[in-house]
DNA sequence: TTATTAGTTGACCAAAAGGTCTTTTAATCA
DNA sequence: TGATTAAAAGACCTTTTGGTCAACTAATAA
């Protein structure tokens, strides 16, 4: 579904508001071992987010990555399409140009609702959404990637 | 949704479909001019398809693709799973491992409607269904490529 | 004010996806 | 049978994605 940067961006952003939540500032180390990532990747996709305004971070002791409490939510939309673009919410299913209403591709009347899922559930969905349907605990053990 | 090999396969079978039922057996030229793919590389993919069983080719003199008459129709799910693999259809859309109804990861909950809608859309769905969905003329004019 | 901690930066490397080219093999027709 | 047509096969190249590394900069606490 997404490319690897994207899960990885994803789930960062989630580990890192939960802990924001406890007052907590997680740092590379940490946040790539409990998202199970490569360190070294892991820190160059949190640079773009940073450099993105999608959260802030810190250097020195007691540094690490949080959000801006006034910033209003992220819905998972706003990442992906920061991250891969708007493909995957305007393309075509089958991968065609010129396929709309009004000239459909063999797919475009089957595909067409698959999209309109996939748009609605990343629009409505933000990472703090995710960040608290669990308690802390349960979701940070099932965060974990393959 | 589809990586370009899936798209090309996907173009390439169902052109070579409208054209078997024209009596017509299309060759690399001919089928990769117009799904709109390079020509070497619709040739390498449809050598794949080939060796897979999915349709069959004749060399020399009126040679070309067609598909085996007495075989039956052929669902897209088939061809996407024989090049992608079935990630698509079982994976986690948040890239969780340990992802499922029992401990479901936080987008377990609504990203399953979508893959049930995806794997229905691809199982259903069949290379000869849609070489049939409009008059040749048609469709073809709108099977090009992006 | 300096040692330590932790993010920043940019160059670099590896694997996979996408794509090309050349030689060989097979079928058919004149 | 030989010329022609068209697929088969495999080596090769390019770009993108995924990932690593080392040098640098900033913050802070002792």
């Amino acid at each position: 579904m997404f490319k690897k940067e994207t899960e990885y961006a994803l789930r960062s952003l989630v580990y890192i508001e939960m802990q924001n939540k406890q007052g907590r500032r997680p740092g590379i180390v940490e946040i790539s071992s409990e998202i199970d990532a490569p360190p070294p990747f892991t820190a160059k996709i949190l640079q773009r987010l940073v450099r993105m305004g999608f959260l802030e971070s810190m250097k020195g002791k007691n540094g690490g990555y949080f959000f801006n409490p006034g910033k209003p939510p992220i819905p998972l939309k706003q990442v992906v399409t920061a991250i891969e673009g708007d493909k995957i919410f305007t393309g075509c299913g089958f991968g065609l140009s010129h396929c709309d209403e009004s000239n459909p591709c063999p797919l475009h009347d089957a595909y067409g609702p698959i999209r309109e899922t996939i748009d609605q559930l990343l629009s409505n969905e933000t990472i703090q959404d995710l960040a608290r349907k669990d308690n802390p605990e349960r979701a940070l053990s099932r965060i974990k990637g393959n």
